[in-house]
DNA sequence: TATTGTTATACTCTATAACTATA
DNA sequence: TATAGTTATAGAGTATAACAATA
């Protein structure tokens, strides 16, 4: 049996400019890394409780919070707890099934979400310093990427 | 004080190709977050060890892990401990200073790291689904972001 | 005196399993 | 019976402060 015959994805990575690009992608936010954690410690958030947050666009079930953090739901519990305590979600009845929690943002939990969001919207100096005609095309193949994201099954 | 005089960030982002596009990578990452932390797990490594792993080119004292993972030395101790415990990583002396130890990667560590990055490496369908072209010129712009991160003060 | 790595402490996140209350 | 959320538990990550060994 030829090992050479069907190249594996370390060799063809080389040859693949999805491979290339996703690489490099990977290599811009974990870049980034230091001033998103830094960003959120300065509002006393960890990134989970930043995370429900920004996911709470709408009142959702605690359950499907747990399913958007990739987490147990026995984690958003306590998560939630600390959340509330500092007034920024409450935890209120569903109506069609009472044993189901909605989790609200509350006004001071959405002027929070709103203004982390500004902090951490600002690009690194690896996007901001590209030429105006770069940023404009890495928008537009990005925007057609979130579209296929959205048509995929997961 | 006219507080419309000069447009803040919120305004401006959405005429600001940079933001909209530095967005739109945010959103591709975040709906990447459930396989990246599924596949670690299926290695059982947690986040912070994977990124020692990635950290360990050479031979690294403690103290410089701790700034590349953004976390306090002590820390290090903790994480180092399981991943010797593994067989993963080693502690070295460092011979010119002897209160410094050195993390090295075993051949162990290193096949693993190998092994994670390979699967890390494939593209998620948004990316991947995109037009050859679209590829091609993600990848260079992404190659020049990369150059201009590696130019900058951070 | 200052620095490297460790230890002790306290808090948060994480999954699993057992539990309550609903359905 | 099955499901939504809670509690208990144990292991991992996190910062702070105090410490030993070394510089």
């Amino acid at each position: 049996m030829a090992t050479e015959a069907r190249p594996g994805p370390a060799v063809r990575a080389k040859d693949d400019p999805g491979v290339e690009a996703w690489g490099l992608m990977s290599e811009v936010f974990g870049a980034n890394r230091g001033r998103f954690i830094a960003t959120l410690s300065e509002f006393d958030l960890w990134p989970p409780q930043w995370f429900a947050l920004q996911a709470l666009d709408e009142p959702t079930p605690m359950g499907k919070l747990a399913g958007m953090l990739h987490c147990d739901s026995s984690n958003i519990t306590g998560i939630t707890d600390r959340l509330e305590q500092r007034g920024l979600v409450e935890r209120r009845a569903a109506g069609h099934d009472r044993r189901v929690k909605l989790l609200v943002l509350t006004r001071k939990g959405r002027n929070l979400r709103d203004e982390i969001h500004e902090r951490l919207s600002v690009p690194p100096a690896s996007i901001a310093e590209l030429s105006a005609a770069d940023q404009r095309a890495l928008r537009d193949i990005m925007l057609r990427a979130v579209e296929n994201g959205a048509n995929s099954s997961e």
